[in-house]
DNA sequence: TATTGTTATACTCTATAACTATA
DNA sequence: TATAGTTATAGAGTATAACAATA
């Protein structure tokens, strides 16, 4: 019942659940020592990258953007949002329509840090991706986008 | 200095990044949700399933080659090990050779566990991967082999 | 002295549940 | 009632440091 010859799709795909674990825990250490000269942790490191994403379309986003785009529950957005603010790195804001609703901005600290941090990442990434050519990354990033990244318009 | 266009290597490594975080994240869910009815977290179902590897082999691992394999340090295997002992599914020995090492063996209750994990471990992986055919699998697979899998001697 | 695993401790990340304040 | 975010709490996962036992 425990065949040497293992070919079989489930077979494989749980092996590829193993070497996908392993790449992304590597991928967290790198990050860990990358971002912690900028005081930062991995997901709030996440979390200041995604805010910046927004700031550049013009509009600061609320903390259950934030949540929905990191997949996250909300409650754990509140944690790395004290964690930033804290850090200096954003602010929490009122939206005028709705009292509710807490946007978050980004502060000229926060902007500073998000320059610094984007090379930090970089090179967190590489780190774990050296091993592949340039094509062979542009042919993983496809095969990732297949499974994670949401279709283009939701009509 | 922040270009719409972005087709430098870097950016790309950094998108692939955030894409591994993703797809790592959903697969610990689907495990999570997985194992739960055996009683096993997704880490203690790692280590059990790394036990069940060596068993395979004829020997029962030691903590240290537990840690190595998992890649994590020792006293992550201990809180691990811990854990299945007191479910049942392992327990530790001595190494009459070396009275310094802990030896883990799989109880007949561990075994039958691993038959039962490895269709809930492969029903989880099932879920994450299902946008991907069987030739897109092997060529992931393919990919992240190269990245973390060790070469087979070492000589 | 070096190795093996442990006790002690702490931090990151994330979750669920109950609550407050709005709408 | 439904929504947005919070306080309160907990658990999983992993780490560093100091230590005991053994080699």
């Amino acid at each position: 019942m425990s065949r040497p010859v293992s070919s079989e799709p489930a077979e494989s795909s749980d092996r590829l659940a193993e070497q996908l674990l392993r790449l992304t825990r590597r991928l967290h250490h790198a990050q860990k020592a990358a971002f912690r000269p900028l005081g930062l942790t991995p997901a709030q490191s996440r979390l200041l990258r995604t805010v910046g994403a927004h700031g550049r379309h013009g509009e600061a986003p609320r903390m259950a953007d934030l949540a929905r785009q990191l997949e996250v529950v909300p409650r754990a957005v509140t944690t790395l949002v004290d964690a930033l603010e804290e850090r200096g790195a954003v602010r929490r804001a009122q939206d005028p329509d709705n009292r509710r609703v807490v946007l978050i901005e980004l502060t000229d600290e926060g902007h500073a840090i998000l320059g610094r941090l984007r090379q930090a990442r970089q090179s967190a990434a590489e780190g774990i991706l050296e091993g592949l050519t340039q094509e062979q990354r542009v042919q993983l990033g496809g095969l990732l986008s297949t499974l994670v990244d949401e279709p283009e318009n939701g009509s």
